[in-house]
DNA sequence: TGTACATCAGTGAACGCGCGTTCACTGATGTAC
DNA sequence: TGTACATCAGTGAACGCGCGTTCACTGATGTAC
């Protein structure tokens, strides 16, 4: 109990009570740290103050626990876009331009897990379970789409046009968190961005519907 | 020479003649199969027909490895970039979105290699010699979208909407390698997709200049 | 043309390391009576 | 309330593995004379 203290958490007896939550909170850490394939079983165990034995109670193996940090990352992307939209008045551009800032802002804050959500997905693209989670955020905008279409969400062009307008936020998500966005000194405004590009995708369709 | 034959390339002699370019492919092939951190110095030696020991004459460590690697990654989609324009008129539409076209093919085709240019960035974001490529690349679309514009390569109008157009096919990109794009059976048609974003983005800057 | 020699791309054995996972175990907890 | 016991989350030592890298070496090549 001298030296080597856990970095997370607080053992405080023999059982830890918390071990599960906390072993995904220290591989998100690493992923952070060292990117999506850089963490160990056995650095995760250290850092929660156990052996490297006891994950082995919680979960299958390791990429059990990985899959365990990209629904946790996915629970919590869409819990941010939901709580930025909530303040906002239903149906506007306005709540549809700050789901996509939040979007960009998560990307930002967590770029570990956010190309680990997105990244990896050879390993995980079958999985039920991350395809749900994945769908339910996907929805999460198609819905705003569709409100302020004033169009049923089953809609093909809402379908379209919220494509349009993930595939925008995502691209930009990553190339910040890539950095490929501070090129030539030129800075990206991005809210003027956001603004301009949900207008241009979405007020186009209400002018010209086909 | 009976039972481990090397995969690729063929070693006749004692020397091997064109270890450095075949180890950079071997390693380019286990990105393709194994994700971006999936390679190992040994494997790829395995797979180049020589000792574990050989790739350390040509490379200084296995960050130089994949430094090279990529730099080969980000020349070739240049270069699929440049031959998709080659044969289409100076200054069409027709030329920006074949460029985008050659990007999202590039990345279909060599979705690992395109992972590893754009995604590993805390490793590698501050190597002067990628960031001189990714510049190079970017400045192939700059170009066409000023011919397109008509007007000179430093108007900042030109980068925005250049920035606008790479954000949406280098997320459709990424959306379409982690597999996202298939989503309840609604498929998005790429030609028709790419055609409305670039008319949108950039004619409506010809109808408006700001 | 023939020989001596410098060069250097290869070998193969070895190293220390951290990893994922297993194992028999031990200590704390909760419940039945 | 007290005791016996089942449960199970933890331990810590051990395993085999593949890895990155180094080392003294060896064999092929090219050049000077």
């Amino acid at each position: 109990m001298t030296a080597n203290e856990p970095s997370i958490g607080v053992k405080t007896s023999y059982h830890h009570g918390d071990l599960k939550a906390q072993l995904v909170e220290a591989v998100r850490q690493l992923v952070e740290e060292k990117g999506p394939d850089g963490f160990s079983v056995s650095e995760a165990s250290r850092r929660a103050g156990v052996s490297t034995a006891a994950p082995y109670k919680h979960f299958r193996d390791k990429s059990e626990i990985l899959k365990a940090v990209i629904i946790d990352g996915m629970e919590r992307l869409e819990q941010h876009m939901v709580e930025a939209a909530e303040a906002l008045p239903q149906g506007s551009l306005a709540r549809i331009d700050a789901i996509g800032q939040s979007y960009i802002d998560f990307a930002r804050a967590e770029p570990g897990v956010f190309r680990l959500v997105f990244g990896l997905a050879e390993d995980h693209d079958e999985d039920p379970d991350l395809m749900a989670r994945g769908q339910s955020c996907f929805e999460v905008i198609l819905a705003e789409v569709a409100a302020y279409l004033g169009v049923q969400p089953d809609d093909p062009v809402v379908f379209q046009r919220t494509y349009m307008l993930w595939t925008f936020v995502h691209g930009h998500s990553f190339l910040v968190i890539d950095g490929k966005t501070a090129k030539k000194g030129q800075v990206v405004d991005e809210a003027a961005y956001l603004a301009a590009v949900s207008r241009g995708v979405l007020d186009s369709v209400r002018a010209v519907p086909d």
